[in-house]
DNA sequence: CTGCACGCCGATCTTGACCTCCACGGAATC
DNA sequence: GATTCCGTGGAGGTCAAGATCGGCGTGCAG
């Protein structure tokens, strides 16, 4: 959208850019058509026309359609997990790791660019590229609050687990749900009320110990 | 790959077979192919060799690709909805229809053929047909669990709606989770634990505020 | 016994999308 | 101010996959 001087108008100065410049622009452009029509719904000719260029600087750029993906993928893939990582170290509190946690998962789904579809919404899970990615991303999550659970309640690593996928799943649906439905709630009470539910959900399970 | 007299020999005589059968034949195959590989991988000849039939004989049954997977998709998403909904009309103890709801999603997730994957890892949200279809079924079962929610809390509906889909999702990532992890706790456990897990979270939502 | 009808298969066509080749235009240099 | 160079643009090749036509063999009616 932005681009550096000014929107690419349809013809007359072909714009010449620098190269980093000229990459960020189309990983922008990829992301919007990537986004709105799926990986394969989307075509090549569309990005480049999106981004204003012709195909074959899209090709000097990115080697084919999956590495653009792929390059586009590990760009948030990262974040989110990095996110919900800090939710857990950044405090010792665990309601509050909880409310962090929810948050993680409605600011990702927040972003405007509505990136948050690449990795939830991909059309391409086969791909095992891109099904690492993807389940990397879930694992990861799962795993930090894993530990989380496992240290301060005791229980079992496959009872963890399963705990920390269900909370996941809930914030991660709710996230889109509230996202969906035209984000009606403000996203403040949306996220109380996701971190109440599961917080309630998990906080006595520490059997016999703490009792918050 | 049972085939009414055995299986079909990869020569011999061409098994004739009458029109329901083939048509039942057909569709079990393509089930096995679109849930192993993703709609896009699969291809209509990896559909009809794995049925032992040729091409032609596919397109006699099914105009495309398209409306063969949506027969299998139809066959399929009104049985977790029913599920869900029958848990909530089968008693008016709240601890149960979570315990049912969940059980629902395990089940489902459970059946041999791994046929949800059809409608939660389906590659064709963006087809509007097959987004029409999986979107019901998720707006089907949280509207189940919302009015549930409504009648017996008295939260507003958007609330109780972002509640309910954070149920589902909880249920729903844990069980594909569950299922991933190689079945590693009996289901029995797994479903228990979950339900706690749901029980907990929403039980203690009625007359409740939401800061604790 | 013989002609007929029907279901099935091998081989083919076509479309569409990813991925490269020949002409043009501005910028730096002497 | 002319030349050379480099990046851009439109037109085309290739290939995979969905969709389809003439031949064949089997079982049945007459």
């Amino acid at each position: 959208m932005a681009v550096g001087s000014g929107s690419a108008p349809p013809t007359g100065r072909p714009t010449r850019l620098p190269r980093s410049a000229r990459r960020k622009q189309l990983l922008a452009a990829a992301q919007e058509v990537f986004v709105a029509q799926g990986y394969h719904a989307a075509a090549m000719d569309d990005i480049a026309e999106r981004a204003g260029v012709s195909k074959p600087v899209l090709y000097q750029h990115f080697p084919g359609k999956l590495e653009l993906y792929l390059a586009l993928l590990d760009t948030h893939c990262d974040a989110i997990v990095a996110q919900v990582r800090s939710a857990m170290v950044g405090t010792s509190d665990n309601k509050e790791r909880v409310k962090g946690a929810v948050q993680a998962y409605f600011d990702f789904v927040d972003h405007e660019s509505e990136a948050f579809r690449l990795v939830f919404e991909s059309d391409l899970r086969n791909e095992p590229a891109v099904r690492e990615r993807v389940e990397r991303v879930e694992k990861g999550c799962i795993a930090a609050i894993t530990d989380t659970i496992i240290s301060d309640t005791g229980v079992s690593r496959a009872h963890a687990e399963l705990l920390a996928s269900g909370l996941v799943g809930a914030a991660e649906t709710a996230a889109q749900f509230w996202l969906a439905a035209g984000r009606k709630v403000p996203k403040a009470d949306a996220e109380a009320l996701l971190a109440t539910l599961t917080w309630r959900g998990i906080a006595s399970f520490p059997l016999q110990g703490e009792s918050a």
